[in-house]
This record gives C-alpha cells, sequence and structure tokens, in this order.
DNA sequence: GTACAAATGCCACTGAGTGGCATTTCAGTT
DNA sequence: AACTGAAATGCCACTCAGTGGCATTTGTAC
C-alpha cells in the first residue's frame, strides 16, 4: 500500500481496514506508523551485536569491520530488489530517514562499544573508540547511499572494503595542481 | 518552559496562551515544534556554506576542516552553557535527537559539495569526496558528544583537531598484546 | 479618513497515538 | 462438552500536532 499510494498519503486507518484489524490492535503490535517500514529492528540490531562479538577478540577494529562488510555486502546483494523497494519508499518521506539514522545510531553504538574492547587500555581508548565507530559509521552511510543511488549496481563489497582502507591508511591523494 | 516542565511535557497551545497568540500564528512562524530548539536552522546552514566557500580553493579538504573547527570551537567554547542547555533538551526526546541528526546530515552534504570541489578529478572524485564527508562528520558527531558529555570541560579545537589528523594519517594505535 | 495588504485569530478538521474497559478467543482442566 | 482464567482484540473517547478556510484586525500609503 505504501509503495501504491506513498506512505505519507496512507493511514493507518486504511491499512486497519485491509487487514482486517482494529487501531488498537495495530498499535499493539507495532509502536507507531514507521515500524512498519523497519521490521524486527530489535532483532536485527540483537544479531548485528552477536555479529561483533563472535570475531576474535584480538582482530584489530578494522579487521572486524572488514569481516562484517564482506558478510552484509553479501546480504544486502543477495536481498537487492526488496533494498531498492525500501529505498525507495524512505526517501520519499523525512520522518523514515530520520528513523533510518536513528537505527544507524543504535548500530554506531554497538560497533564503538565493540572497538572500545580492541583498544589499547588508556585513557583515550573510548573517546577513539567513539570517533573511529562515527567515521566508519559516517562512510557506511556514503557507501550505501552510493550504492543505493546507483541502483545497487556496484560491487557493495569492493566498496566497503576500500572505504575501510581509506580510514586505516588515511585519505591519501593527489592534491589537485593549479595549472598542471 | 521546556526546561521546566520537559519538551513533550509542554503543550504548543500552553506556549501560546503564554505568549500569547494563537496556535495558528505560531505554525506561520514555526514549521512546527521541533523548529523551536534549533532556531535560524537555515541562515546557520547558509552561513556555513559561506565559511567553506570562503576557504581558499587551493586547500585541502583537511585544511578546510581545520580551519572551520578552530571556528567553530571558539564559538561553542563562547556559548557553552546555553548549548550544554540545549543539549540537555535534546538528549530528553527522541524527536529533537533525530531533529539534530537531520540537521547534522545537511551540514554534511555542504561538507561533501565543498571537498568535491578541491578533490582531484576523476572518476572516483565524488563517491571519495562523499565517503570522506561522511567520515568528517561521524567524528564531528563523535567529539560532540564527547564534550557534552565532560560538561564541555574538554578543549574542543584540540579534540576537533585530533581527530582531524587521525582522518588524515589513518586510524593507527598500538596493537593490543596478549599477555605482554 | 479611506483603501488596500499583511498579519492575526478563530473554527473545524485530519491523523497519529493512548487509556480504559468490555468482549471475544483460546488454552487447559474436569 | 462445559468451565475457568488469561491473553488477545475491539470499541470509544480522548489528547496533541499540524492544516485549510475564512473572517477580522492591524498597519500603512495616499
Amino acid at each position: 500500500m505504501f509503495a501504491e499510494r506513498g506512505y505519507a498519503a496512507t493511514t493507518i486507518d486504511e491499512i486497519c481496514a485491509a487487514v482486517p484489524t482494529s487501531k488498537r490492535t495495530f498499535f499493539r503490535y507495532f509502536a507507531d506508523k514507521e515500524a512498519l517500514v523497519f521490521p524486527n529492528r530489535r532483532g536485527r540490531l540483537a544479531r548485528f551485536q552477536e555479529l561483533l562479538a563472535a570475531v576474535r577478540p584480538d582482530q584489530s577494529p578494522f579487521d572486524v569491520f572488514r569481516t562484517v562488510t564482506s558478510l552484509f555486502a553479501a546480504e544486502y546483494t543477495e536481498n537487492r530488489e526488496q533494498l531498492l523497494a525500501q529505498q525507495r519508499l524512505i526517501a520519499q518521506s523525512p520522518e523514515l530517514l530520520a528513523r533510518e539514522r536513528e537505527i544507524d545510531s543504535d548500530w554506531e553504538r554497538e560497533i564503538a562499544a565493540s572497538f572500545v574492547r580492541r583498544m589499547p587500555p588508556g585513557e583515550s581508548g573510548p573517546w577513539l573508540a567513539d570517533v573511529l565507530a562515527g567515521a566508519v559509521m559516517g562512510t557506511v552511510r556514503a557507501t550505501m547511499r552510493h550504492w543505493y543511488a546507483d541502483d545497487g549496481q556496484a560491487d557493495l563489497e569492493s566498496l566497503g572494503l576500500e572505504a575501510i582502507d581509506y580510514l586505516e591508511r588515511g585519505f591519501v591523494f593527489s592534491r589537485q595542481e593549479p595549472d598542471a
């Protein structure tokens, strides 16, 4: 229904009439309208947590994220069409975009928690882990944007791994030469 | 009123009664309730655009951001109390947190636009600029979180510049030695 | 003082989300 | 099959954010 009429144009009353069920029952199963677009949010986050925890503890944050990137790249490539449809829906509504960022923020917290365990102990450990997690999530978001903008044609794993390399080794690139 | 009763607990009707004005007039001046907490959003973004545009075009993205960081660090330190109060307000409401992320997202777009002009021309230019902008905004957000968590005691400029150094040179740090 | 435009107020409305309570459904028991 | 307690569902009324339409006020130029 969202795909046909648009997210905002579809009221919860209409959805309930179509199921059919009562609005009251709807809100017992979904926290709000947005939850329809991001199903099983808790479960996905929990699984992400487990994935992070499963990586060997002596692996660096970057190795952790390379592992996770390859895993998710495969999964997202598998479900490409579904994800593209979801993204088309999200793109048309500021609320949904906001909710997507909120979810990313949850994931970023998990990344930071995973990183802090792998940091050298010391004063700046938590701070550094947090900054790195922020940078990682930033690159992931940018990468996903490009993949979506490209209709999922690009190789997601390559993009992700390249972005991680930039973070690990620094963003070095030839400076723009004036008049060269 | 938000500070006294909390954001969610203060209705627009109450605000209008206090001013006093009508609810209809309120919505002619503010797009929504959240706009009260983030005043002059357009103006701030426009000023940020100008700051980015004012930096010499041969400066690298990192130099751009060092300049901007120093500027904002000074300004934020100046208005420390006000910012802390605003942050306390934002922290209590998911809606406001979402709005803050939305604003950050706008700023990230501007950063990316500024970076892409300073990138070496070529295929991966826009993609790299976007990824870097994402990483930058990620570190900025993490940095601000730490500054807020620290009640604005830390030296914001040092934190910001340090984070930029990490991005430019790569996140290198001694690996955790097992049993060393 | 008149005329015109902009700002404001008023009213009714939609749509998301909640609280309270009655009713149904369903499982286990005898 | 009838009974019982709990969970699921439905129904109704409500709050609050936000919008549309229209009348009224305010201010300003002449």
